[in-house]
DNA sequence: TAAAATTGGTTGCAAATGAAACGAAGTCAA
DNA sequence: TTGACTTCGTTTCATTTGCAACCAATTTTA
């Protein structure tokens, strides 16, 4: 007969919860960039910083966003090659490049938007007063983990 | 000009949110497990999934913990190489398996939960008063989760 | 100012991933 | 009982991923 086991709920332990929603709502949100505008995520998170000030670095999203740097540099590449982005070489550090949106590139963060928010909205209405008080703990956490990575 | 863009907070996002959070904590408990066992998270809830009742199928993992069958495949074979269960046909319908822990693998599990759980009071004591709403909040979106596809 | 160290971005590479194809086993229907 | 269909687990394949090497530009140090 084996020792007894320290009684564990996997079900019940927070990292596997993350795990398995963070899992179907980036499946189920990939589902709604893809069949309409064929976007990743990581596009769409480059699209969304850069639509918030022109002209970043791929140091800057990477930053932000807490991508690895050649997943940014890729997604740059991809929006580039599509003409929703342009590349340039600040003047000022040649080594950085100045990321900007091209007219196509802000329309299409302009219909993305609505999509992502409707998402949201879903979410919302399923969680109901649950909403927020979920909301505040997310920005404890992501306080938290971005100050030190003492988690 | 460009015509205005709607104002989106990526940073108040709740899937991003969880993105960036689980990315976070699997990276951080890949590390512990890793240091000291050599395991995978796969291989870790596969450990768990059998610690619970012995001799599982493939199947039955995949589905209880949501990961694709070629990975709970995967992370079995490479559990039971490194001695930590064992693989038999099932005698009453022979294309399932029956996946059961060694004594072990048994040691390991009781090894791993401690670091598991250890992990979890450190978030619950950054979170506070927060931890049990978050909790809540978390489990209302696995049930709909499972529930439905609606999300 | 020259050499060393650091930084930004790209690319090569090996490992991880998920979808689909597959063979073996079982079920169902005629 | 045969043939079609489904299920289980493995494997193949193309893609994605993250790490590290790398080059060019810049900053720091001596």
């Amino acid at each position: 007969m084996t020792q007894a086991l320290p009684d564990f709920d996997l079900e019940q332990y927070l990292p596997y919860q993350f795990a398995v929603i963070t899992a179907q709502l980036s499946a189920n949100l990939a589902n709604r960039y893809r069949d309409k505008y064929a976007i990743t995520v990581a596009e769409w998170r480059v699209l969304v910083n850069l639509s918030y000030s022109d002209s970043r670095s791929i140091r800057d999203i990477q930053w932000r966003v807490g991508m690895d740097k050649s997943k940014v540099s890729r997604a740059v590449s991809r929006l580039e090659a599509a003409g929703h982005l342009t590349k340039a070489v600040n003047p000022n550090d040649r080594r950085l490049l100045q990321l900007s949106l091209t007219e196509e590139g802000y329309q299409l963060v302009r219909d993305l938007v609505p999509l992502a928010e409707d998402f949201q909205d879903k979410l919302r209405a399923q969680l109901g007063p649950q909403f927020a008080s979920l909301s505040q703990a997310l920005n404890t956490l992501m306080k938290e983990i971005l100050d030190d990575n003492s988690v």
